[in-house]
DNA sequence: AATTTATTGTTACACATTGTAACAATAATA
DNA sequence: TATTATTGTTACAATGTGTAACAATAAATT
């Protein structure tokens, strides 16, 4: 949410600086241990978790808001990224969960605060690769961390939904993008990719003929082999290429 | 955008019940003599063109705003509507197409009124029956017509993308969405079925796979055979199943 | 040093989908 | 009755995917 401390923490940035009534929400994937994993945020004293947003500002395209909110967020730039849907239900308009956000942290409001109004959110999907990306809490959250998607808490508002349409566009486009060349290290295993493919799409895949389309689709180069240290012919490192 | 006329026609609607910054515009589709066509309205006395659009109001649901502005324009309910992208470049808010407008149509106004601020818009597009839509021209607008997306004039601001973006969508999901059921009559032939996929794709499709597909696919049912009066075998008609 | 074990890479075959061509059916016309 | 144009159907080729079998190989075990 960029709330930069000021003299006056309690009163936040100049949210003035912002257009009214629009969000942006950011669903950022990660791959590490072999699970898919989101970035949520843990509002300060309130039990309340999140996806990480912001706003748009009054001069900024409302893609570059995007990328300026995940640069926030994570510390990355030139981020993959990928707009979804925006949401404008009625039960957004909630702002019972903000305010017990703002009276937990001691921050001053009345009922026309900027963050008690009704948003309408437009919604991103990013991909990045885990080992680069340095979660940063924004001031009124106590953490901005890394959580299974398996293991994802109650979420404020409609966040739940938007989490979940994420993941439905990014599973119907995973042989459209290039999955693996954003969420996965620079070079990597078949069977790294196949694991990767299958979180997202929640199922098991057959070897041969994912290993066989993957090596058809072109985009793959061999650089060398891995040593695994175990019992077994040494898989391939890949690399996509270009 | 629904400016309904008052007491005070140069005034316009009361602006405030609507969300400020946000816009709807709809990209509406039709299909008649074989071509594909889209609602376009002219502005009076300005030549200028655009996409039919409005605005949220506050206490409305973005769907439902969406829903709304397509029964203004073409006079129907129950249409089908698809949210696919939301708009929010900077230049979107060159205020001078807009200007032309109210000037050429002796509306008084200041540089903060409501129609010359930035908007972001999110569009839609929609698939109707054209000889079941009745398109309606708004109080500052000449006509709104179907226009051949072949004959497209220049669209104000960024309108033109919008269409084009709309058009992939249309492209991409062909298959999923049962577009005969949207944009043809209750009943129809293979023939006029697949000219309406090659107007959507822009590309002659094979006749025999074609059909193959169609009658495979579990959504047709044929009904009768039709009298075409031509010297050859009457094709059937067919119907989308429930 | 030979054998075993686990995983990876490759090949072969079955099956489904789609592209293509040929042919049969048929409604009006010549 | 033969011709014409279009539609419906069938057969076969080409391609993509699911499945199983087998070969390759790096380390552990014997």
């Amino acid at each position: 949410m960029n709330l930069k401390n000021t003299n006056k923490p309690q009163s936040g940035p100049d949210w003035n600086q912002f257009m009214p009534g629009i969000a942006i929400d950011c669903v950022i994937f990660g791959y590490h241990d072999k699970e898919l994993k989101i970035l949520i945020l843990e509002y300060k004293k309130t039990g309340l978790f999140a996806l990480p947003g912001g706003f748009i500002k009054r001069d900024e395209a409302l893609d570059d808001a995007a990328k300026r909110v995940l640069n926030e967020r994570t510390g990355l730039t030139d981020i993959y990224l990928n707009q979804f849907h925006t949401f404008g239900n009625l039960n957004r308009s909630d702002p019972t969960p903000m305010k017990t956000v703002l009276e937990n942290n001691g921050v001053s409001f009345n009922k026309n605060h900027f963050l008690l109004q009704r948003f309408i959110s437009v919604s991103y999907y990013a991909l990045v690769d885990f080992k680069k990306a340095e979660p940063v809490a924004d001031p009124l959250s106590d953490s901005c961390k890394w959580i299974d998607i398996n293991e994802l808490p109650p979420l404020i508002l409609d966040h739940e939904d938007i989490y979940q349409k994420a993941h439905e566009h990014l599973k119907k486009n995973i042989n459209r993008e290039a999955v693996g060349l954003n969420l996965l290290s620079d070079t990597f295993t078949m069977a790294e990719l196949q694991g990767l493919h299958e979180s997202i799409l929640d199922r098991e895949l057959n070897r041969t003929s994912f290993h066989r389309k993957m090596m058809l689709s072109g985009h793959l180069k061999r650089i060398g082999k891995k040593k695994t240290g175990k019992a077994h012919r040494s898989p391939y490192l890949y690399k996509f290429i270009e």
